[in-house]
DNA sequence: AATGAATGAGTTTTCATTCAT
DNA sequence: TATGAATGAAAACTCATTCAT
């Protein structure tokens, strides 16, 4: 049987096809993590979510691991260079708090199912995978924070502890976050911000059902 | 030799015993978990842990969930009464902060065990269970807040946020402290109020490696 | 320690005990049994359903299948030994038949624990226990039929296919018999005596709700 | 050489797989069932038993008693139909009798791997089930002997018992006949349809083994 | 490439029996 | 002798992976 057509621009069906199915066990996957957490869900698991056959997930995965190293490579590619390139045009305090957070939460806004992959909740259980992309993040961050140390935007703070406690409250005020709709983004992130600005007292006050006056409903600081 | 300390009920060897397996079993499971991941652990693998044959863990157990639970329950029976109890005493912001962290870096620094099986690493996958009894801890807390804001001690911020807050810094602060050797639980107890107090301005200077004269060590700003 | 006392007849605790504990097993055995059947049965089963410790089994069976010898042997040895007497006074064909169904019924009426441990209907299954006491009913039975022919009671028929059909009858309606309250072992025996003697026709007319006229309630044939 | 028979659909090798290994399970089953009797038997004996893994077994059936149920209703199907028909034929009390025992003891000595394992010995427990399908069958029965009673045919007996005795004289004469080499499902037809149609005293004279005189081997009474 | 049944190693679970108290 | 927890062999069942179609 003859290949009868070489079109070298266009994709073939077949290509096409392979991209697709790629993106479905990515996607099912993505999915099934998010219900039943990684060490719960079998291969089996993902494929049911599937229109796919299980011998085929063969073709495009080695195993379990390998489809979570890549969706993990999806989120930490897309969100990282974002946050670092944020950070570096800080010149203040202010600027880099603030761009970290808001760039974080948009992000967990628009791509909850991804976050929510890493940092799930259901069946009672949260999990957050310290893979090496995501560390790979955290180290990141450390290294802007150093960095910023040494520019003198920061005190001579430990880096390490600021780092853990920026992610300790990027992750768990997302998770709150995603449970109101509509999600509100720049919310949580003055929250955070403020938070780290200034403290508890420097804090936003809550949006009340009541018609607050309307000083009340500002900072008062 | 005389047995001077009064025991009202002298323990059979038997009851002796079944108290006995049934920590073997705890201890083993918290290690295995704490090594292995919850997900990945299997029954096998905490009796491999203890001198026991596999039957026996059914005479203690239902499943590995139930050993589970166990263990969580054990750790936060241990923790949020003391936490509830130190923070019922507070009269300022300072002092609801200050107890809340120092309460409970103490804690996990004493129980370090406990807390890495409940949040911890290793097949690259962090679990903390919002089961009834730790959500029931985080429940507390806000409500703790909220009494707090009634008082006028905190102004009217969104109870649920800073609650994530305050949780997020704990465990991912929590989790440094345990990597450095000796544990500084205090050291992580001032970073956190001192956060939580004034944000980043506030901050402790880092321990450096030279021994810095004694003002240096706490906050300058 | 001393055995102080050395009571002749009366017998003492101890041997009252064991006595006790071997048909507390014993009746628990039937029970299960009948409620299980004696596959699925399980010596924790029977255990279960008695006041005793599992270890205690052992110190009066060596296994399921010695509770369930002594339980056959007790039926076996309950009826067996009235059926053949009966039937060797026998001296019409009317007298075998009747006879052997009567007391056939009336055995199964005032222990019908016993008579459903070996043909039992629970979780959908009915069971017959073929084991060497009961078909050494069944061969009784056949060479009963047998002797009977050799005096000219029966003609010359298959002994083998004549016992074949007692027994397919008196098991079947026995079952049917227990369903009804108040059980009637007369009526059942009246029953299968009258098809023995003289087939469908001759039946007894069944017993309706209707308060019929006499006639209808007694035989027309 | 040409595949002269036409299959409408032509089955691929996949689907004949499928089900010659659902039938290779079902046939090791009924073995095995008649071998060890069904609550002695185990999944692992069944898959012993097969050419196949322990795993394949699980792709038809989810537990033995699956199987089973499967056994039974093939059982069922196969014979109720063909015993309910003929009775609706029967215009008298000899003809229902007659293909009632008839159609059965052909099926079961046709059939006669089925029959042992709904009805058999062996670790000398005898099981039959009455579930559903065997029951219906049972059910049957009795409301075609009520036809026949509202018809005339019958004298208005207790329909239940009737039933009752039908099939107890059935099984427990297949039984036996089964024992014999060469089946005579013939002479148990006869012998049963002789006893309900006339009692002992219409009983076929046995068989014996020296060639009889014509009369002999028929009724005298 | 896609399919999905077969495989069998590995896991969970049960239970008859033993044995220290 | 009674107890009941411990034992471990064996049963039930799952699932990642292979492979014929």
């Amino acid at each position: 049987m003859k290949n009868g057509s070489q079109r070298a621009m266009p994709m073939g069906k077949r290509e096409q096809t392979k991209i697709q199915n790629r993106q479905l066990i990515l996607d099912a996957a993505r999915q099934v993590f998010a219900e039943l957490g990684y060490g719960a869900t079998t291969v089996r698991d993902i494929i049911r979510a599937t229109p796919l056959a299980s011998g085929t997930f063969y073709n495009y995965f080695k195993s379990k691991e390998e489809v979570y190293q890549a969706i993990r490579d999806e989120v930490a590619l897309a969100i990282r260079p974002r946050l670092h390139e944020e950070r570096a045009k800080a010149s203040t305090v202010e600027q880099f708090i603030t761009c970290t957070f808001r760039t974080f939460f948009d992000y967990v806004s628009d791509d909850r199912i991804n976050f929510r992959t890493i940092r799930h909740a259901a069946d009672n259980t949260r999990v957050r995978m310290d893979t090496p992309e995501v560390v790979a993040g955290f180290e990141e961050l450390r290294e802007d924070i150093e960095v910023a140390i040494a520019k003198g935007l920061f005190p001579p703070v430990d880096p390490d502890m600021l780092m853990a406690a920026i992610v300790g409250v990027a992750f768990e005020v997302a998770e709150r976050m995603l449970r109101k709709e509509p999600h509100d983004p720049t919310a949580a992130a003055d929250f955070a911000t403020s938070l780290f600005l200034g403290g508890v007292r420097a804090l936003p006050y809550a949006q009340t059902e009541l018609p607050a006056s309307e000083e009340v409903t500002s900072n008062a600081a």
